[in-house]
DNA sequence: TTAAGTGCAAATCATTTGCATGGAT
DNA sequence: ATCCATGCAAATGATTTGCACTTAA
């Protein structure tokens, strides 16, 4: 789906098109991976200055509830957020280093399976943030112990 | 392990063992579930009023870097803490009514064995919240949709 | 005795909100 | 001409912090 499709979107749903949104949505769009709500509105005021955090900060509620935008909280603190586009994915993050790893998300394939057959759940494994240590964490880790 | 036990590690680990140590100590370990710290100041406090909000919070950011505890952020804006006892377990969230249903660990197990062999990397799976949609709201939406 | 821990109030910091104004339809 | 969206500043709310005082060791 291209931009001009979504903006067309946008208007179809009953929202208006306004220039804020579009800023919003052609950062977004360029942007690869998680980006915080701060380096959005950095990104979107280098090019459009006088644009105000608050409409950026309703304009991304707007998107995820659109279901344009993922939301992940990578546990530091602030929302990222992230266009969707990438094939879905998952994210190991050690929280010794704070190094950021994406999987694949077939990974989760048979958690997703067992959830939806004994549980009847339908997970949203759309953005996932698993905490944990890295190798080389965990390897150091060992060391110092011994 | 036995309170005593625990309060008498304090001691060994070079903390000291202050009375409002022993009040979190004891809210924690005699409360089920995930609670907010909200919640644990108010309990702490109908039986120890005095206590100061602050203690509490350094109290359970010294816990849970003992590992007495896990923080837990089930998406509603606040960390939730969690006595460590209950077996591990996960927890189902919808976000369509807040439901939370909570699972055993070993739906993990794959996953975990994939993350340690093929990335090398120790995933802390004590507390995980996957959002998505339960049973029942997954069948009202679709009734609504057709 | 003396450093670690507490109480208190003030500071943070991401995010939200109230309200007057502006602009998309 | 509507009334939805923006800009601004002020509010929020969970958590942290600076500092003088207390207390466990």
């Amino acid at each position: 789906m291209h931009h001009t499709q979504l903006l067309e979107d946008l208007r179809r749903r009953g929202y208006r098109l306004t220039p804020q949104r579009e800023a919003v949505l052609e950062i977004l769009a360029t942007s690869a991976g998680h980006i915080s709500a701060d380096e959005i509105i950095a990104r979107v005021r280098k090019r459009y200055p006088h644009i105000n955090k608050s409409a950026i900060y309703r304009t991304l509620n707007l998107f995820v509830h659109l279901g344009w935008v993922n939301p992940t909280d990578l546990g530091n603190g602030c929302m990222t957020y992230e266009w969707h586009r990438d094939p879905h994915h998952h994210h190991l993050i050690c929280h010794q280093c704070g190094k950021m790893t994406s999987i694949g998300a077939e990974v989760f394939t048979s958690v997703e399976k067992i959830l939806r057959d004994e549980y009847g759940f339908t997970p949203c494994l759309d953005h996932f943030a698993i905490f944990g240590l890295c190798r080389e964490c965990a390897k150091r880790k060992k060391r110092s112990r011994s």
